[in-house]
DNA sequence: CGACATATCTTTTTT
DNA sequence: AGATATGTCG
């Protein structure tokens, strides 16, 4: 038993907070001396690059320090990459101030993402609320194949007019649930396009909910609905916010209603509640998430949260924090809080224009090895973009140096075929009735197709009845009669599932038996069955880190690898390496130099986001987000000439592109604005003679254009 | 019924 | 370029 109450604080207590300022202080000593009786709910708005993660680790040691339980303490973030950070700081952070008492630090159990917290108390909770605690869970993908599923028993593939993509539905259907929108209200902000199924997607939501139910899987939303309505629920809500005694939420901008409502029921009166966040760093609106959860959050309690301001920015220089200032400021929604920063520099942020996009990986490549040859690790260096294709090109040319590179967001490890397939076999195996998993499993064998695995998988379920399917799957396996082709795969196939149906081979050595299994099916599927399979025992070495079946399969689709690199498998940790990424994926970290890929109209904003002003307001936070992640350098790369893919009629072309609109004319003064290559050119023209030029020929372009408007 | 070829559409960002 | 629906053959 823990007993750090009675303990005095340490003398020098004060000494390892004097580092914060006083804003943060406050964060910090928020409530902390009664840590057993925690006053109202509070706010801390942290402006981009204000000590936000420190000040939330150095909130989380007071607590500890002052007596707070470590296990009764819930801390949530946006990513499980957040969770580790943020864990690792506090047990530092605790351990110094603690000094003998330091082993207390170690007991932050509750610490994760809103659904991996969720998953772990619906497993405790299962059997109360009805669910089957072998349950499931299925990533976006997977999901959207039993949406799909779904689609064609109720008839609605075959329809006259096309009916929405399984991907489609599904979004809708996610964004019904996560912002607890009708669904008119979804199809008419979101999906206007497939306005007119209204009535047929009803239907097949809720079918998708049976179907669900009926097989005890979950998707990712569940995770989240099952947990509020739990809290909906008196007996088990009392329980559950009895557990924590301070709930932390970081991130809090890009939270939805769903998990608004959760918070709200485990702290009811905001007592023992802290969020932290940045109103103007909101980015994931197309996930439900809305701003209004953080500007509203104060109100919401009586007497209303206490907040906390932190504009002191730490990171930038005051060059590159004036640029962004003043890209933000022209939201046409005011934000809360203007950032400033003591550190000077002559190095404004760069705006270059290059010809297309080759010379765009040129340009980067070519700074970012001359940053390092000024001593400049690649790995403080990042190359963002809007969406994962966009560094395509810049791939290549990395590849072609032989520069190496890390590239999180995009596609993921879990999303090709082969690791899906073994994780299907895993996955029916730890739950027969998850259909997805068995269609796909029983279709590897040649000679099986969507008819015949829909047989064998309605014989599983038939023979279960009510009992237990793991019981009961493996002789209905052995009982099908298998069409003549699949004749001769088919014992082998049934001595494995049954194998695992029965947990006959304990867990590490399991996955090496499925893994052998599958290997002659790789071979005669793919040409190149050898990468696949070097990906495969990758995942292998993998799972014989998880102490079992069920806790593998959680953990890798709540948080998946999310880097990916031009070498199958992550580079040595010691290894230097190019960070590339995804605006959204940099959520959170600085680098002393940053590029900013395609910063034009149509890439930022997306073409695909300028429907709304408020579509539009988030794509300006993005690329504030962007640019408040430089410390030292910040370069914009704006190529003149673009290349689109899939244009309605035209096939692939050549677009010509203009400046992205939130850098309007009057920012460019706080730009260094030049063109690469340079140019020679005869005058020696000024650096703003050159930049002026450069931006009147942009605009020439753009008002040609505008013509045909 | 399965396998393979052909025509038609497609919204980005992620737990 | 890649997924998905439809068509045709064995």
């Amino acid at each position: 038993m823990l007993s750090v109450a009675e303990s005095p604080p340490p003398s020098d207590a004060a000494a390892w907070l004097a580092k914060l300022n006083d804003a943060q202080r406050e964060a910090v000593e928020y409530g902390a001396d009664t840590p057993h009786a925690p006053p109202g709910a509070l706010l801390v708005i942290a402006g981009a690059g204000s000590g936000k993660t420190n000040t939330l680790a150095h909130r989380v040691a007071n607590l500890v320090v002052k007596g707070a339980d470590p296990r009764r303490i819930l801390l949530l973030t946006f990513s499980r990459r957040a969770a580790l950070e943020m864990t690792r700081r506090v047990t530092r952070i605790a351990s110094a101030a603690l000094g003998a008492r330091a082993a207390l630090a170690q007991g932050l159990t509750w610490s994760g993402t809103f659904h991996s917290v969720g998953a772990r108390l619906l497993r405790e909770y299962a059997e109360l609320i009805g669910l089957a605690p072998a349950f499931t869970i299925n990533d976006r993908e997977d999901s959207a194949d039993l949406m799909n599923l779904v689609r064609h028993e109720l008839g609605l593939s075959a329809k006259e007019r096309r009916f929405p993509a399984k991907g489609t539905c599904f979004a809708t259907y996610s964004r019904v649930v996560n912002t607890g929108a009708s669904l008119g209200q979804v199809l008419d902000s979101a999906f206007p396009w497939c306005r007119e199924w209204e009535a047929d997607l009803r239907m097949l939501f809720a079918a998708y909910v049976d179907a669900k139910q009926k097989q005890s899987v979950l998707d990712y939303d569940d995770l989240l609905l099952y947990w509020s309505h739990m809290g909906a629920e008196p007996a088990i809500a009392a329980d559950l916010s009895g557990r924590f005694d301070h709930v932390l939420v970081d991130e809090y901008q890009d939270t939805n209603r769903l998990q608004a409502s959760i918070l709200l029921a485990l702290k009811p009166d905001g007592r023992g509640l802290t969020v932290v966040g940045d109103d103007a760093q909101s980015i994931y609106s197309f996930r439900g998430a809305t701003v209004r959860n953080i500007l509203d959050f104060p109100a919401q309690f009586d007497p209303p949260a206490t907040q906390v301001t932190l504009e002191r920015n730490y990171r930038s220089t005051e060059p590159i924090l004036a640029a962004s200032n003043a890209v933000i400021e022209l939201a046409s929604e005011r934000y809360t809080k203007n950032l400033w920063t003591d550190k000077a520099s002559a190095q404004r942020p760069r705006l270059v224009t290059v010809a297309d996009e080759a010379d765009q990986a040129r340009y980067v490549v070519e700074q970012v090895l001359e940053a390092r040859e000024q001593g400049m690790k690649l790995k403080s260096q990042a190359v963002l973009f809007r969406a994962a294709h966009h560094s395509a090109a810049l791939e290549i040319e990395l590849t072609r140096r032989n520069i190496p590179f890390v590239k999180f967001g995009g596609l993921k490890f879990l999303d090709s075929v082969h690791v899906k397939d073994v994780l299907a076999v895993l996955r029916w195996a730890e739950n027969p009735r998850d259909r997805v998993a068995g269609f796909r499993v029983v279709q590897l064998l040649p000679g099986v197709g969507p008819a015949t695995a829909a047989k064998v998988l309605d014989d599983i379920v038939a023979r279960a009845g009510a009992g237990n399917p793991a019981d009961t799957a493996g002789g209905a396996l052995a009982a099908f009669a298998p069409p003549a082709r699949a004749q001769e795969d088919w014992h082998p196939f049934v001595k494995l599932m049954s194998s695992v149906y029965g947990r006959q081979t304990p867990w590490p050595a399991e996955f090496e038996m499925v893994r052998r299994w599958y290997e002659p099916h790789l071979e005669r599927n793919h040409e190149d069955a050898a990468v696949r399979h070097a990906d495969v025992l990758q995942m292998e070495s993998i799972a014989g880190t998880y102490a079992s079946r069920e806790r593998f399969l959680t953990e890798l689709t709540l948080d998946p690898p999310d880097a990916t690199s031009d070498e199958s498998g992550v580079p040595l940790i010691d290894e230097d390496y190019l960070i590339l990424s995804t605006i959204h994926s940099a959520k959170g970290q600085e680098w002393r130099n940053v590029f900013v890929l395609n910063g034009v109209d149509g890439c930022i904003p997306s073409d695909l986001g300028t429907g709304s002003e408020e579509e539009i307001d988030e794509e300006r936070r993005l690329l504030y987000v962007a640019m408040t992640r430089a410390k030292e350098d910040l370069h914009i790369v704006v190529p003149q000439r673009f290349y689109v893919h899939n244009q309605a009629h035209m096939g692939d072309r050549h677009v010509w592109a203009s400046r992205t609109r939130f850098i309007p004319a009057h920012l460019m003064p706080l730009f260094d604005a030049y063109a690469w290559p340079r140019v020679p050119v005869p005058s020696a023209p000024t650096a703003a003679g050159l930049a002026a030029a450069a931006q009147a020929k942009i605009e020439i372009g753009a008002r040609l254009r505008k013509m045909w408007d």
